[in-house]
DNA sequence: AAGCTTTTTTTCGAGCTTCGAAAAAAATAA
DNA sequence: TTATTTTTTTCGAAGCTCGAAAAAAAGCTT
C-alpha cells in the first residue's frame, strides 16, 4: 500500500517542482517559477533561498534580457553547473563514446574510442567501457568535476533493474553487468539503458511540444528498436527494457530472425533481412553480420531508382512495420511516431507501404492523421536521454532538504 | 507542468489512503491502519474521527472478534453503508441489468430485463438502460437511496471521455452516448465502460494476491477482448477504451474479421469464426450473426471428441490467440493471464496451441512461467468492476475535507 | 534629480498538518 | 481489587504554505 504523505515530504516535492522547471529551461525567475508550479511566491522563495545556499542554484545577476521593462528587474535562477557532473556513456557497433556533462547539462568533455565489439568477450567490452570513461574523468578531475553517475546507453536489451546488457546485436556475449562493474571502478551509481528508451526521453526533453504525452520512436537500423511513451511516462518492461516492437510476430512461423524465432518483425526491416530479401536469399538463411550502413544507402538507391529486388525488399519492410504499428495501435490507440536512426534515410521508400499496411488493420483508423517525423542521426539523442536519466537521477537525491552532502555529490558509495 | 503541493493537500491525501484501506477490507481498526498507511496513531485519530463526524465512517462497536486478547480491545472502523450509494449497470445481449450498491459496497436490490438489442437503435437502447436503472431506484428510494453515480459497462469499445459506447457487437447502433442520456436523467454523473476493463479492474480487488501490479485479462466470447493491468493502473488508450487485443493482426490480409478489415485475432479466435472454420467456409465469409453459448459448448464436445474440422477450428484459434499474446509479451513483457468469460470453458482445448504458440515468439521466453487461470462467468466481475469504479469515484469526492455535502452524495448536477 | 509608479522579492504572522510523548481508556490477569 | 497490557486520545512542538504587507529595484515624470 502506498504509504502516507509526512510533512517533510511536501517540501521535497515543492522542491522537485523548482528543480524540474530549471531543468525544462534553465533560466527562470522566481516568479515565473511560482507562476508554472501554482505556489506562492513566499513558498518559492523559502524554496529558492535554501537551495542557493546550498549550493544547488545560482543567481544570474547582471543579467540583462535586452528587454528593460518598468519595475523591479526579474533575477534568472539557474542550475549551478559545478554542483556536481556526470557521465553519460554510448556503447554502439566498434565505438564508445563518454561525455562528461555538468549539472546544468552542458558537455565539458567527450572521449571517443573505437573496438571491435563482435570480437570482445563481457570483460572485455566492461574494460573498454571503463577505460574510455576513466579516461574523460581524470582529464577533467583538476577542473573539479567528479561524476555522481554514470549512464551507460545500449543497443539491445537491457534488464529492468538496469545493472546488465542481457543481449546486444553488436556482440556475441550475454548478460553483460556493466553496472556493477563501472559502480566498482568509479565508486558512483551507474545504469544500463536501452538506447531507444534514451531516444525516447531526449524527444521530449527536445520538442516537449510534439513528444508530449504520448508517443512511439522506431528505431529503424540493424535490429527495430521501439520506445513508447505513454502518458508521460517511460513505458518499460517489468523484467527487460520491454518495448521490443522488432519482436512482435508479423508473419507467424515466417522468415528467420536474428533472435532465432521466425516471423519477427525485424526478421523482414531489419538490415540484415533488407540484404537477405534484396539478394534473393531464403527467408531461413541465417541472417549475416552487422553491416554497413552505406551497403544499406547503396541498397536503397537501387531501390529508388528502379522497380526489383531491393524495392521489393523495401517494400516488405514497410509492410512489416506498418502491420505491426496497426497492431500496436489496437492496444495503445494510434499517437505520434518519430522514426529514428540509419533507417529514416530510406523512409521515402518506406513510408507509402507502412501507411498501406495501417490502413489495413483496425488499430490504422484516421490512420492519415498519424504523423511520422524522421531523425537519421540518433546519437545525439542517446546522449541527451542519457545525460538527462542521469541528471533526474541526481536531483531526486538533491531535493531531500538539508545541505548537500558529499555522499550525493560524488554518488553513494556502491560496494 | 504538475501544481505544487499545498498545505490541505495533504490532508487529503491522507485521507484517500484511510479511505482505500477501507475498502479493500471493510473492518480495520485505528491501529491496523495506521500501520497499513505509515501514518502516526494521532494522525490516524484525527482523520477518523473527522470522518466519523462527517459519517463517512461508522464505529463497530461491540464487535468481539472472538479472540479476547489482553489491553484495551480495537475498535473496527468500517465504510458508513449508508453514506451513499451507485448503481453498476451491465448491458450485454440481449439482457440489462441495474444493481444499487451501498457505499460499503454491497448490493440492495438487482433489475434484470430481457431486450433485443440486435433490433434496437441507439435511443431505444438507451430508453432500456434508462428504464432498466429507474425501476431499480425508484424501488429503493422510499428506502433512503439516492444513488450518488451511475457506471455503465458495456461489451464493445467505448470513448476515453467515458461517455459514449463507440461500437458493440450487439447492436448495429453507433455512437450511443448513454452517459449524457444517464445524466440527465437522474441528474448525477454516469460513465459507460469497457467490460474488459471492469473485469480487469475487478480481478484487483477480488484477487489482490494474485493480480496484482501487471497482468491480463482476455474475455473470450463472441470477440475477442482484453484489459491490462500495468504497473498497477489500468492501462486504457488515449482515445478509446483502448486495449483492443482482438484487433491485433494475425495474418496479414488474412480471414474477413467482424471489424471489416482482414486478418485480426478475433476473425480466427472469435465465435464467429470457429462456427466458420468448423463448418469448413471460406475464410472471407461474412460473419454470422452474434450465437449462442450452447452451439460453441457443442463445438468444444466435438472438438474434444474426434480430430475433425472443429478441433481443427480451434487449433487455429489457439493459434491466434498465442502468437498475439506473443507479440504482446514482446512489448510489455510476459505477465500472469486471466482467461475470462465462455471461452474459458474450452481451455482445456485452446490452452495446448496457445502456448505453442508463444513459444515460437520472442515474448514468449520462460513460457512455461507464464500462468493462465480460467473463470467463465464474466458477469460478476464485471459488476464487480463497475462498483468499484464508481464508488472510488465518489471517494475521490469525499477525501475533499470538510462536511460532506449533498453535492456529492447526490452527485453534482449535470446539464 | 527627486519623487512617483510599477514590478519583483522578502518578511511576517496565521492557520494547517503531522509527529512523538504522555495521558486516558478499556480490557484481561493476578 | 490491583497490576498489566494494548488501544486510542490529547497536547505541545515543529514544519510548511499562504496572503498581506513591506522592502527592493528598476523606469517614468516633472
Amino acid at each position: 500500500m502506498t504509504v502516507g504523505v509526512r510533512h517533510d515530504d511536501l517540501r521535497r516535492r515543492n522542491r522537485a517542482l523548482v528543480l524540474t522547471a530549471l531543468r525544462a529551461a534553465n533560466q527562470r525567475s522566481r516568479t515565473e517559477i511560482a507562476n508554472l508550479t501554482g505556489l506562492s511566491n513566499s513558498t518559492i522563495s523559502a524554496i529558492t533561498s535554501s537551495m542557493i545556499e546550498e549550493g544547488v542554484l545560482l543567481e544570474l545577476k547582471g543579467n540583462d534580457n535586452g528587454l528593460a521593462r518598468r519595475g523591479r528587474p526579474q533575477v534568472a535562477l539557474a542550475l549551478n553547473p559545478k554542483l556536481a557532473s556526470i557521465v553519460a556513456v554510448t556503447l554502439t557497433l566498434d565505438h564508445v563514446s563518454a561525455v562528461l556533462i555538468d549539472y546544468a547539462g552542458e558537455a565539458v568533455d567527450e572521449e571517443i574510442d573505437d573496438l571491435v565489439t563482435q570480437e570482445l568477450d563481457g570483460q572485455a567490452m566492461i574494460d573498454a567501457v571503463v577505460g574510455c570513461v576513466r579516461r574523460v574523468v581524470s582529464r577533467q578531475r583538476d577542473n573539479g568535476y567528479h561524476p555522481a553517475r554514470i549512464a551507460l546507453a545500449v543497443q539491445g536489451i537491457t534488464s529492468s533493474d538496469s545493472s546488465s546488457m542481457l543481449w546486444s546485436p553488436i556482440t556475441p556475449d550475454e548478460n553483460t553487468r556493466f553496472a556493477p562493474a563501472l559502480a566498482a571502478a568509479f565508486g558512483v551509481p551507474a545504469t544500463v539503458e536501452n538506447d531507444c528508451n534514451m531516444i525516447t526521453v531526449a524527444l521530449k526533453w527536445r520538442e516537449p511540444a510534439r513528444y508530449r504525452e504520448d508517443f512511439f520512436a522506431v528505431m529503424l537500423s540493424d535490429g527495430i528498436g521501439m520506445g513508447l511513451m505513454v502518458k508521460g511516462e517511460l513505458f518499460s518492461g517489468t523484467h527487460s527494457s520491454g518495448g521490443e516492437f522488432g519482436h512482435m510476430i508479423h508473419i507467424p512461423d515466417g522468415a528467420l530472425c536474428r533472435c532465432g524465432k521466425n516471423g519477427c518483425i525485424e526478421a523482414y526491416a531489419g538490415n540484415y533481412a533488407l540484404i537477405r530479401n534484396a539478394a534473393g536469399g531464403s527467408e531461413n538463411d541465417v541472417p549475416g553480420a552487422v553491416v554497413s550502413q552505406t551497403e544499406i544507402q547503396k541498397l536503397a538507391d537501387a531501390a529508388r531508382a528502379a522497380d526489383g529486388p531491393e524495392r521489393a525488399a523495401f517494400l516488405k519492410a514497410g509492410r512489416a512495420i506498418g502491420f505491426g504499428l496497426g497492431s500496436l495501435f489496437a492496444v495503445f490507440d494510434p499517437a505520434p511516431v518519430a522514426i529514428v536512426g540509419p533507417g529514416a534515410l530510406a523512409f521515402d521508400i518506406l513510408e507509402d507501404p507502412i501507411r498501406d499496411a495501417i490502413e489495413r488493420t483496425a488499430g490504422g483508423k484516421h490512420s492519415t492523421a498519424i504523423s511520422f517525423e524522421t531523425e537519421p542521426n540518433e546519437m545525439p539523442l542517446i546522449r541527451l536521454g542519457c545525460a538527462m536519466t542521469a541528471l533526474t537521477k541526481v536531483d531526486a537525491e538533491i531535493i531531500v532538504p538539508g545541505p548537500v552532502t558529499e555522499q550525493v555529490l560524488r554518488g553513494k558509495r556502491v560496494a
